[in-house]
DNA sequence: ATACGTGTATTATGACGCATAGTACACCAA
DNA sequence: TTGGTGTACTATGCGTCATAATACACGTAT
């Protein structure tokens, strides 16, 4: 009874895969503001995974800011946080001129690549 | 005499880093389409790296098309290459979903991304 | 109080990738 | 021939990853 699934693939590490799942899942909506997040534990056993890769995978959440921890009880996923529009755009500064690279590379162009852009925010729940 | 700069940092691997950098001065047109590629030994040399690293990059860069290697002599960059848009897309498309769901996690809206987009294709070199 | 489920910390181990080092070969040009 | 190209192979030290097995402080429910 996990609310998002992980598709196992080589290329990257385990714990970055169901971190980049877990937080696809919160970004999109699928967890609300407040909702209970699964335990270290119940990660462990669900995604067959060992509990310290799950509690790696918490630990970023939490470091992130995207979950916060109720001692004792369990984590719960945090309110967005507040931050500068321009110190938001510089974190993403190295992924987004990685993707124009990239997009380069193929020989697209810049309105197809903010085609597929807005194509999957809209994919991932479009308001926002 | 090398067409573009490493910053070597940790967090991804050293031949990552190489082979991004050449990556974006081919893209960027730094490199134009038939102009020689610095040698595996000479990349070694002047990066200070392991030749066998240096030739992971341009093995890498071989395969993605990129680059065009003449026998006993050396490299040159390739001309764009073919294919599809709807294949192209396909190719970027964990990319870019990856890029949205970090934008969302800061908290940014569409319009800022794209925003960014744009301002990297641009910085990048304004025609293509 | 007891039992159970939270997050967290610690140590250890095997597997794998990375970067290095060294050597060797087939190819082409001056 | 000499020197420079890409390429291939083996080997080694290092770090990360995922695993395993405990252990502790905390809070809830019985």
């Amino acid at each position: 009874m996990i609310p998002f699934r992980v598709a196992f693939e080589p290329g990257s590490a385990l714990h970055e895969q169901v971190l980049y799942a877990a937080r696809k899942a919160i970004v999109g909506g699928k967890l609300a503001a407040g909702d209970a997040f699964p335990s270290v534990r119940t990660l462990a056993r669900e995604l067959k995974i060992n509990p310290n890769t799950a509690h790696k995978v918490v630990e970023r959440l939490t470091a992130e800011g995207l979950l916060e921890v109720m001692p004792g009880i369990g984590c719960v996923v945090a309110k967005a946080a507040a931050g500068s529009r321009s110190e938001k755009k510089r974190l993403l500064d190295r992924e987004v001129e990685a993707l124009v690279v990239e997009a380069r590379r193929l020989g697209l162009g810049l309105e197809e690549l903010q085609g597929a852009v807005e194509e999957h925010w809209m994919t991932l729940g479009g308001r926002k």
